[in-house]
DNA sequence: CCCCCCCC
């Protein structure tokens, strides 16, 4: 059984034990009252998310009765490993104090490692807030020499363990870099760090850029304007937002690029599902804010963005509904969509395409900005800071949402480097559009005709969809491959003539006048195993076909017929790399599987080789057991 | 005090 590091909790009383990372004991566990919580329509994993545990710690002598655990942590009480009797080492920890009151001082859990569990309370430990002062005196003189040597040592957690610098920070103002008026803001305040604050202080004044604002805007619920920006500095970033007459104060003051110092706003818990900044808190000004522009606005040490790119193919690997910064080019931008959601709400969105060297995917833009999205920046770099990553049948898309950052081009040395990129090589590479497979290419496995046919009675079975890759030629093409869809959004349906000059749309349950073409075809692929007919859509179609839907020869004159039978046996005997969807489809009474082409890939020698030397492999296992 | 984040 770990001992207790008695006596550390009278240590943190007199902000001392920065830097040791004490064994305590847990005593209690109780969930607290959260306001966020009451009265709103929120899923469970978001109401689990906004919950927060209050533990009772013991060192042996004394034990605190308010400690916070910070939310990431929250698995370990929902999972069991943190409970009553816990013996756990305090890895990161913030000390808080409510409105400056020693006896309200508050342990914030950051991060900790749960090391035992005994069956009893060990010792006898009275309260710390009601412990003799006195004795908290003479103990301080004794430790504090300790106090910047911060011990660190490994943890099961991932983040890294940074010494932790008490809620008092010991930095002076830079009286050297500022001039009068900055300091006469921050004289009664110590500068602190964004890192640094938390909603238990109180007395504080920050130096930030204004890294991005929204603009003034009305909302309904409550009556009230608001405008919100994302403000940063050496260590942090946080969201700052301004109400009512705060609005007219801040709004016009607040310019992106710039420095400013901020005194004195409520720091209050962040709702993580609508905020994308990677800190627990964000800020809102109220009637003690003052904001003064930093007179001197170089700050090297201040950067203009904290960014954290994530490469568009390694985004299939992150959890949907996180947020990630990402850059790309632009390479296509589809047409606005008016529509109407579930809930029966109007809604206008767009979808764009985005390329890096790494890959490809849809971008859906929302709104206003979706309205406002200027076609002429295809081919242009755009950067998203705080995109959602959304799921969409396995694979991903990104969002952009209110809270998302959108540069069109921006200044920054990775930008102009992708675009260099993407003029010299990227524009001639046909990438992988993630939006249509989210597996890997590795991960797909590689099959023959043949072998499809062994297993497809396990596919029935398992009632999934799969996808499979295969080398093979196109042997026929089902005459006719485009035909006249409905024009009405996301609808597709073929539609009926009334020969009058109208349309029926059966989905709709209306007629129009006007409809879009469309590819959907069957193609009987083969390779030296078997064959299989496929469907192919829209996407692959023009591939295959070279053109779009709408130059595809298909009117009633001898030429045209010609032209099209030209342009349907030009396609056979061309040989690809397709990726195939297998899925399990109920019709008339029985099932069958469905075969679609969801991506073609030329040929390439190279995987061709590995493939056969991994099935070389393969056979050669069997035949030496 | 917002907080809408929707669609195939």
């Amino acid at each position: 059984m770990q001992k207790l590091t008695t006596g550390t909790l009278m240590r943190f009383a007199k902000n001392s034990i920065c830097g040791e990372q004490p064994i305590l004991q847990v005593l209690n566990i109780k969930l607290m009252d959260s306001k966020s919580v009451n009265g709103s329509s929120m899923t469970a994993s978001q109401y689990k998310k906004t919950q927060r545990y209050r533990l009772i710690l013991s060192d042996g002598k004394h034990f605190l009765p308010s400690c916070v655990l910070t939310v990431q942590l929250n698995e370990l009480v929902v999972n069991g490993q943190l409970q009553e009797y816990s013996i756990i080492r305090l890895d990161r920890y913030l000390r808080s104090d409510l409105k400056g009151q020693t006896a309200k001082m508050i342990l914030q859990i950051l991060q900790v490692t749960v090391l035992d569990i005994a069956t009893h309370k060990i010792g006898n430990p009275v309260s710390l807030l009601t412990a003799n002062l006195n004795e908290i005196e003479t103990l301080t003189t004794s430790i504090t020499k300790n106090v910047l040597q911060p011990k660190v040592t490994g943890s099961v957690f991932k983040q890294p363990i940074v010494p932790i610098i008490n809620d008092l920070p010991i930095v002076p103002p830079p009286l050297s870099t500022t001039t009068t008026t900055d300091v006469d803001s921050i004289k009664n305040n110590r500068l602190f760090k964004i890192e640094a604050l938390n909603p238990f202080q109180n007395k504080w004044t920050i130096r930030v850029r204004v890294a991005s604002k929204t603009p003034m805007r009305t909302y309904a619920n409550g009556e009230g304007k608001l405008f919100s920006c994302d403000i940063i500095d050496e260590t942090s970033e946080i969201r700052a937002n301004g109400f009512g007459d705060d609005c007219d104060r801040f709004e016009p003051l607040l310019i992106i690029g710039n420095i400013y110092y901020i005194t004195q706003a409520q720091i209050k818990y962040a709702n993580k599902q609508f905020n994308t900044l990677n800190n627990d808190f964000e800020m809102t000004f109220n009637n003690e804010t003052i904001i003064e522009p930093c007179l001197n606005n170089i700050q090297p040490n201040i950067p203009m963005q904290r960014l954290h790119f994530i490469s568009i193919d390694q985004i299939q690997n992150i959890e949907t509904n996180s947020f990630i910064d990402v850059i790309g080019i632009i390479i296509s931008i589809k047409d606005m969509i008016h529509g109407k959601s579930k809930q029966n709400k109007d809604y206008t969105k767009r979808d764009i395409l985005i390329l890096d060297r790494t890959g490809q995917i849809t971008v859906t833009l929302w709104y206003r900005i979706a309205e406002n999205f200027q076609t002429s920046t295809v081919r242009s770099v755009i950067m998203l800071k705080g995109a959602s990553v959304n799921d969409f049948n396995g694979g991903r898309t990104l969002s952009v949402l209110a809270c998302t950052q959108v540069h069109i081009d921006p200044d920054l040395p990775i930008a102009h480097e992708l675009r260099k990129w993407y003029l010299e090589e990227g524009m001639n590479i046909d990438m992988t559009d993630l939006t249509l497979h989210s597996h890997k290419h590795e991960n797909i496995s590689w099959k023959t005709f043949g072998q499809v046919a062994e297993y497809e009675s396990s596919m029935a079975s398992i009632g999934n969809s799969e996808i499979f890759r295969i080398k093979a030629v196109c042997t026929f093409v089902r005459h006719d491959p485009v035909y006249k869809a409905c024009s009405r959004f996301d609808c597709k349906k073929k539609l009926q003539d009334n020969n009058d000059g109208t349309y029926y749309c059966l989905k709709c349950d209306l007629n129009y006048e006007d409809f879009k073409l469309l590819y959907m075809t069957s193609i009987l692929l083969s390779d030296s195993t078997g064959y299989q007919w496929v469907s192919f859509f829209e996407k692959e179609s023009e591939i295959l076909f070279g053109c779009p839907p709408e130059q595809f020869p298909c009117g009633k004159s001898k030429d045209d017929e010609e032209k099209a039978y030209q342009k349907l046996t030009s396609i056979c005997g061309q040989e690809k790399m397709f990726l195939i969807r297998v899925k399990l489809n109920h019709y008339n009474n029985h099932d069958r599987l469905q075969f679609t082409c969801v991506g073609i890939e030329p040929i390439d020698a190279r995987l061709m080789c590995h493939l056969y030397l991994e099935d070389i492999g393969k056979m050669s296992c069997i035949l030496s057991d």
